[in-house]
DNA sequence: CCTTACCGTAAGCCATGACTTACGCACGGG
DNA sequence: CCCGTGCGTAAGTCATGGCTTACGGTAAGG
């Protein structure tokens, strides 16, 4: 059920932005405000929803606190998508199979 | 660019829903009405930024319109989770083995 | 120590979007 | 040929959520 976490955390563009930036490095909450249109707080609570959609984790660096993206949330939400794979491709084969034989 | 208009479109529960149901086999927007918890507009509307992402095709049925599931915004939001896949894999196992050899 | 830096949370504001009812249009059946 | 059915869109309402400023708490550094 957190496949549904998971899409509403990349759904938001500031999110993504975070989430993609930290996947070229882990970061700290300072740092990653300071690249993104957002104040740090909103940075801190976009942080909070990729947490607990299992997309990041955090790790304490002395005084701050390093961010770094995990693999659960999107072996989750890739779970979830292949349950229709194979029916979307199916059904619209069949669709398009359907429509050059109409004409 | 398009996954973004797939995330969002797979975001609202409602229009997941849709989607799950339509999966299994077409529909009209008058069954899908009848199935869900929502008007017969909010279906129509649905169906339209499901339609705007990818998801989803037409197809006229006389009176009706039925609706079928399609896999490019599948692939779409597929392609874009695949680039994060390694990243997130490498950087958290590095995340874990450091971890390990801290205790 | 005491101050400074870094971060998380609370409270409040405002825009986005999901839903409803009302309307207009096309197709088919009687 | 008209009436009913099925669908899409418009307009308006209301809640959700993303953002800000303000506050509190913890850890290093002088």
């Amino acid at each position: 059920m957190t496949y549904a976490r998971v899409l509403t955390a990349l759904a938001d563009p500031t999110r993504r932005r975070i989430f993609e930036e930290l996947s070229e490095r882990p970061q700290t909450v300072g740092e990653l405000a300071g690249s993104q249109p957002v104040s740090r707080p909103a940075v801190s609570q976009h942080l909070k929803v990729l947490r607990g959609a299992g997309l990041v984790t955090s790790e304490p660096r002395g005084n701050r606190r390093l961010y770094l993206i995990k693999s659960d949330g999107l072996s989750e939400l890739r779970e979830y998508l292949d349950r229709f794979w194979t029916d979307a491709l199916t059904a619209y084969s069949a669709h398009i199979t359907q429509r050059i034989k109409d004409t």
